[in-house]
DNA sequence: GACTAATATGTTTGACTGCTTATATAATTG
DNA sequence: CAATTATATAAGCAGTCAAACATATTAGTC
């Protein structure tokens, strides 16, 4: 099992994930638009599942692949306080520490 | 050259910039509170320096590391279509696309 | 300037990962 | 049900990377 971070480092999947961005997708317009050969995006396209970051339903013969937001809590999470930081300060970061509780 | 992504994907580099998220750290403090051996923790802040998400300062015989906010621009930047999407639905995220122009 | 403390770098090794080619499954059409 | 379209999986290879260990560098102390 591999984290939403790992699965995010790769460009091939991060470049799928734009391309579903607006709206479901049948692989065989994610292999056109991405360029990637049909098997190298049905793995990146499942290892995408399996992390939760997409989620598939079958129409006919098509598999239509859309984006899975709650899948993207995990690296958002981490990343807010370093957000807070950047744009709000250190007291900015201690203030949602303090409501997130992870200052103790 | 490895993305900020990359860079990220790591949990023992995660692990230690959490640790200096509240302020500058010397090495020997981030190998202890990491529990990663001394030389594995100089190369994870060499990677992370590198990659511009921290900088170093000399302090005496020290080293003081510190978080460096803006090196997290890629991947707020990355992230924030998909964030929008989780919180506002699909017209939030064409609002953003349509300010930050990468709807066309 | 020898000695110690603090940090960085080099090397090797083992594991993981992505890509390609070939093939298998599933749905659709005639 | 044969043929075709759409997608998934398998096997093999090559490149990458993190950890461990040894060693080099830099700064402070006597």
């Amino acid at each position: 099992m591999s984290t939403a971070f790992d699965v995010v480092a790769e460009p091939a999947r991060r470049q799928l994930l734009d391309l579903m961005m607006l709206g479901p997708r049948p692989v065989g317009e994610l292999v056109a638009e991405s360029g990637l050969s049909q098997p190298n995006t049905s793995r990146h396209l499942r290892v995408l599942r399996d992390a939760g970051l997409v989620e598939c339903r079958a129409q006919g013969q098509r598999r239509l692949y859309s984006v899975r937001p709650q899948g993207f809590a995990e690296i958002a999470g981490w990343l807010t306080p370093y957000v807070l930081l950047w744009q709000g300060g250190i007291d900015a970061l201690e203030r949602h520490l303090e409501q997130t509780g992870k200052g103790a």
